[in-house]
DNA sequence: GCTGAGATTCTT
DNA sequence: AGAATCTCAGCA
C-alpha cells in the first residue's frame, strides 16, 4: 500500500522518524522495481529555520514546500547530486523530509542516482505516483537522532537542532 | 547580466 | 583540503 496524504500532512517531526523503515520504491519505464528500506531522514521544518531552503522566503524554487505534505521536492545541488525530499504538514506549511539514506546506498546524493530519480519528480504527488512512492508497513522500528549534516550555516540553534533520523537495525 | 553559495561525494 | 559542476537568488 502506498502512504496516503494524511500520513504526510503531520508535522515533520512525525513524519520524518516514520518513514525509516518504510520501504522507497522505484519503477523505472522498462519494469524494473528496486525497493529498499529508508535509513535515514532530516526534517527541515519551516521558515524559521534557518537551514530550510524556506527561510529565504516564497520562491520558485521553494514553492512546492508550501504546498499540502505528498508532493516531491527534488533539487540539484553543487551542480550533481539531486536531493529527494517530501513535503509534509498542511498548505502554507513550509516543511519537508530529506531522504538521506536507503540500505544499500548511504548519502542523499548516491541513492537519487541510483534510482535514477531527477528532478522530473519534481512537484509530483509521491501518493499517486506509478514510478516514485513509498510503501506503508506497521512494524514498529527504533532509532537514534543526531544533528543535521552540511548546514553550518544555519547558526548555533538550528544547526544543533536533533532532526537527523537514523535506522538502528 | 553577473556573482557567489550550496541539505554532496570522491579524490589527493 | 580540494575539485567537479550548475541552478537560483540577490544585486546592479
Amino acid at each position: 500500500m502506498k502512504l496516503s496524504q494524511s500520513f504526510f500532512q503531520r508535522d515533520v517531526l512525525e513524519v520524518a522518524p516514520d518513514l525509516l523503515g518504510k520501504k522507497l520504491v522505484r519503477k523505472l519505464a522498462d519494469g524494473t522495481i528496486y525497493s529498499y528500506t529508508i535509513t535515514e531522514t532530516e526534517a527541515y521544518k519551516g521558515e524559521d529555520d534557518l537551514a530550510c531552503h524556506a527561510s529565504k522566503g516564497r520562491t520558485p524554487r521553494t514553492e512546492v514546500m508550501y504546498w499540502e505534505g505528498g508532493y516531491i521536492y527534488v533539487y540539484l545541488i553543487y551542480g550533481m547530486y539531486y536531493m529527494l525530499n517530501v513535503v509534509t504538514s498542511k498548505k502554507e506549511n513550509p516543511q519537508a523530509v530529506l531522504i538521506r539514506g536507503i540500505e544499500n546506498y548511504n548519502g542523499p546524493g548516491k541513492l537519487t542516482k541510483a534510482l535514477s530519480i531527477t528532478n522530473e519528480f519534481n512537484k509530483q504527488l509521491i501518493t499517486m505516483n506509478e514510478s516514485l512512492w513509498i510503501d506503508d508497513s506497521v512494524k514498529k522500528v527504533k532509532f537514534r537522532t543526531d544533528v543535521r549534516v552540511g548546514i553550518d550555516y544555519a547558526g548555533e540553534i538550528w544547526k544543533n537542532k536533533p532532526w537527523r533520523f537514523i535506522l538502528i537495525e
